[in-house]
DNA sequence: GTCTATATAAAGATAGAC
DNA sequence: GTCTATCTTTATATAGAC
């Protein structure tokens, strides 16, 4: 099997994907993403050498597109709430482009960190908390953010509101991402209060 | 085995819990619970009929507590943002009572939903997502909340910040729930500008 | 109420023909 | 590159002794 490319091979990827995101890793079967591409099982083992390594491809180049993205925001010399926007759009961004390795990796990180071949998702996780206490603790620093909430709190609270909205956004002409990346950064910056 | 009630029975339920919670429903085997406990996987037949019967009773006799405390929020008559602060207390309070069936759900309910026998979660989250609505859709009628955000948005946005805690929040003596519902109350109605 | 033993089904994976 | 056929392991679940 070895490694070759080809559209087979996507095709392939993109079925466990799916099923991945639906069912979660552990009760997705090889069979069924057999029957989803129209093969049998066993010819899976052609394009690649395990269910692992199926679902190692699908969450290692998502993780590649988001670590690109969020440096390209930590990267630009921007005022802290211009700065919390783009994180948040980056991460829509990487919603859209990856939703079902963002769905795998939001309901089965606990699954997969505790297989030894996925230890390096903890450290993902780890790069992604930086980027966004960053963009807060500048924000604070600069005195354009509340000083009395711990960055760390307020930042798994806006993680996990822009993360899982992989299971409910569905984009539309009228309520596009970047809609929701403004809905997002109003309601975390200025909050829901009318005054 | 039929149903007693029991120390064995609650024994087994916790440690099928806490397992279902790290590793997902599927990804855990009758072998583990077993071995949790300290006897042989036969031996959980005599307490439950399957698998999915310890699963099935965690997660009901959460969303029970569930439903109680929610109702006894919209039956209060509070102002908006008293009510929104309550209902957030209310969630987190249930994710306290019941952290590992509260993670069950969160990582789980794609892959349960699509299990016959819990059907009954697709009305579930029916109902929490009435209640928030309910709140919501009440404070902009009286001119307190925003009404330039769409009420189902604000929702799913604040929804998964409080629930998803369950997978990171460890109430300390500094740091209890009830200074976590403040805080999130607090960013999501008056945000985290600094003003 | 738990054990021994085992039935039964389903899973991941492989070998070799085509 | 896929199929046929099958190995091996692991899973849920059951029967009956203790």
């Amino acid at each position: 099997m070895a490694r070759e490319s080809g559209e087979r091979r996507e095709r392939i990827l993109a079925s466990a994907a799916a099923l991945f995101a639906n069912k979660g890793v552990a009760a997705t079967t090889v069979r069924e993403i057999a029957d989803e591409v129209g093969i049998l099982s066993g010819s899976l083992y052609h394009h690649f050498e395990s269910k692992e390594a199926m679902v190692d491809e699908i969450v290692t180049s998502y993780l590649e597109d988001l670590r690109t993205r969020y440096k390209r925001v930590l990267a630009a010399d921007t005022d802290p709430r211009t700065r919390l926007h783009d994180l948040i759009v980056a991460s829509l961004e990487v919603v859209e482009a990856h939703p079902h390795a963002t769905e795998i990796y939001q309901n089965d990180v606990n699954y997969l960190t505790q297989i030894e071949r996925f230890g390096y998702l903890r450290n993902a996780g780890k790069e992604v908390q930086s980027a966004w206490l960053q963009v807060i603790e500048a924000g604070i620093a600069q005195g354009v953010i509340r000083s009395d909430l711990d960055p760390k709190i307020l930042y798994r609270l806006m993680r996990d509101a822009v993360w899982l909205s992989v299971r409910w956004f569905k984009p539309t002409k009228e309520y596009p991402i970047t809609r929701l990346a403004e809905d997002c950064t109003s309601l975390f910056l200025d909050g829901l209060s009318r005054r």
